[in-house]
DNA sequence: GAATTCTTGAGTTATTTACTGGGTTATTAT
DNA sequence: ATAATAACCCAGTAAATAACTCAAGAATTC
């Protein structure tokens, strides 16, 4: 499990198409003028996330990319391991100091940590983090 | 709200501690060992835990570290922000294309969700994390 | 066939991570 | 006192990764 700086900005690209898709196919220009984020660098996350089947793309005039499903089927979790696909899963890659006992202990425990957060990421869809932020708008309107 | 291998090395390490340290105080020396971290990294890691008041630290002979409360009093969030802390929160930072406008609205979902993260991990302490490793071995056990 | 847009890949820079090695100070035990 | 232990401190550096740049190509639309 990672949260870098490079999912907050698949996330944040992946919000811009959620809001605006209903206008048609979303450019990465688009996306990179709007988030200031370079064109790139969208590049390589897109082609991640359509790696991933998260995207689909459409070239040529009026081509672009949109939400391979509905907003409410694409989870946080499954945005940040597309884009971070470093199989990094050794959990315990060979050290000599990691047989399996005492020594192995801490290690375990990441991973079960790592899996409680990733649990609770994939539980977040695009779309919740969108309405969450709709009823706080909502709260403050009628404040 | 960010999540690399600093972050990890120092979740490992406290879980380190709260594991053994009902055998007295636990130096840096022997967390270096247990978990493969080198010791002046613990060591920088471990000024920033103390900075926070996640630790309680003695010199000399028989010192070393100790948590500054019980391991369900600690969330692992707390462990994060501690060793982190570059207080990146300029949300949107004075761009010139974030007015508050549309454009500025996946940032703000950006920060919705990073919200969300920070309260989850902020309920889970290094205790529950402790014994859910423990209640998974028991079903083992038991199967 | 010209413009648009995705696609691909190699290469560069900047930042952060992680470590190395030098020391000092406080504490304990002999 | 002296020596050993361990936290503390700090400057530097190597390695990794993030982030970006440049350049060419391939599919699509008009």
């Amino acid at each position: 499990m990672k949260l870098t700086s490079k999912g907050r900005y698949a996330i944040t690209a992946m919000l811009d198409i959620a809001l605006n898709q209903s206008k048609g196919s979303i450019t990465l220009a688009m996306i990179s003028e709007r988030q200031d984020i370079s064109l790139s660098y969208l590049e390589q996350i897109f082609a991640k996330l359509k790696k991933y089947d998260l995207v689909l793309s459409a070239r040529g005039p009026g081509g672009g990319y949109r939400l391979s499903r509905d907003a409410n089927e694409i989870s946080v979790n499954q945005i940040i391991a597309a884009v971070n696909e470093d199989l990094d899963p050794r959990k315990c890659r060979g050290k000599e100091n990691c047989k399996g006992g005492d020594e192995c202990l801490s290690h375990e425990l990441w991973t079960e940590l790592s899996i409680m957060i990733e649990e609770f990421l994939d539980n977040v869809t695009l779309q919740e983090v969108i309405n969450k932020r709709e009823a706080q708008v909502k709260e403050v309107a009628f404040a």
